[in-house]
DNA sequence: TGTACATCAGTGAACGCGCGTTCACTGATGTAC
DNA sequence: TGTACATCAGTGAACGCGCGTTCACTGATGTAC
């Protein structure tokens, strides 16, 4: 059964986007290559059509859920955002939220070719609101990429201690609260359009 | 061979201190149990003699890895662990470092007696300083409290975010350095003794 | 445009391997008398 | 205090199972003529 170049290339995506999702739900090691190809669509003899290996799709699914991660950061505004991110309902659906809040320790244990993603992942997102704001050559203070840097780290502690804990712990409910109360509080007031 | 109550008790604690290491360097799902017994002196059928399940290992190690976090917490000032803390040494020796740091991302995919452990040993991190500084009964302000939340969550985000980046990341360096520097920055200064 | 053939995405059985767990066994410790 | 026996921490082989990966095969697609 062949199937179209185009259809295969959708097959890829559709494989990579499954993974991504599946991945941030139960970690790299919780996903094996016959769930995740079942969970595509597809039986798992076809995977290594696509990919050199499992460590490959890794990056290339962290590549893919960081670049998101990026678009939803800048579709609104940075208090909206963080008021989804640190919140009850990005906590507990990990698979559709922020890949750096649910793999960012298991990715430490990674070859170097997902820590890579990592890092790309990280350095776009931090780097991307100055791309949009400010026209290009306009050197960005060290003080707003030092702010973000803080603010990222914060929301993404919060999210991960958060998760740690039992599902009706009250502990998990308040530290997600303190955070993003501390968060937006200091968020720079929004400049009127 | 059996061996005396005393030397048992002893080698219990020693398979659980061991494993906390492990678990710590390489994950839950990285650390087999004939590993684990391996690295702390013994075969791995007598693993089963200590322990009911690897799951039962894994919540007394995070109680018994997140315990000594909080006294090392304690032993110095809140300036000197932030410093250690949010630091390329810390970042680097994580079987020697943090828990929570390490863990939660795994924790939060665990049964709820391992989520119920770091639950625990938060919360008595969290408390521990009031416990410390105050006289019984003086109630401490939510403000300290809601501060050491933040604290804590901006603090394991810096280390967590750092250790997903490649080793020579200078990305990675740089995290750790401006959420050093911010937290360091906004920390209450020490009243003299 | 029509025909013959090579390509290759997808299938499903099979591979070796390491996992968590069980079990019969050993022999020094701990206990009952 | 001395003896006989039960206990049980530790051993090492074995269990079933799921993992990542390989492979021979299928058959529609894409290509050469």
């Amino acid at each position: 059964m062949k199937v179209t170049k185009q259809q295969a290339q959708a097959n890829r995506a559709r494989i990579v986007e499954t993974a991504s999702t599946l991945f941030r739900e139960r970690g790299y090691d919780g996903v094996g290559v016959a769930d995740l190809m079942a969970a595509a669509g597809f039986t798992h003899g076809g995977f290594y059509k696509h990919f050199g290996s499992k460590t490959d799709l890794m990056a290339e699914a962290a590549a893919c859920g960081l670049a998101r991660s990026a678009d939803a950061a800048m579709s609104g505004g940075p208090a909206d955002f963080m008021s989804y991110y640190i919140s009850r309902e990005h906590r507990d659906n990990p698979g559709s939220g922020c890949t750096m809040a649910a793999l960012c320790a298991d990715a430490a244990r990674q070859p170097e070719s997902v820590k890579a993603a990592f890092a790309a992942g990280i350095e776009h997102q931090l780097s991307a609101p100055a791309r949009q704001e400010q026209a290009p050559g306009d050197n960005e203070s060290d003080e707003a990429r030092a702010r973000r840097i803080v603010l990222m780290a914060q929301a993404v502690g919060a999210v991960v201690l958060s998760r740690s804990c039992p599902d009706d712990s009250p502990l998990a409910d308040e530290i997600l609260e303190v955070c993003r109360a501390h968060v937006l509080a200091r968020l720079p007031t929004e400049r009127p359009a």
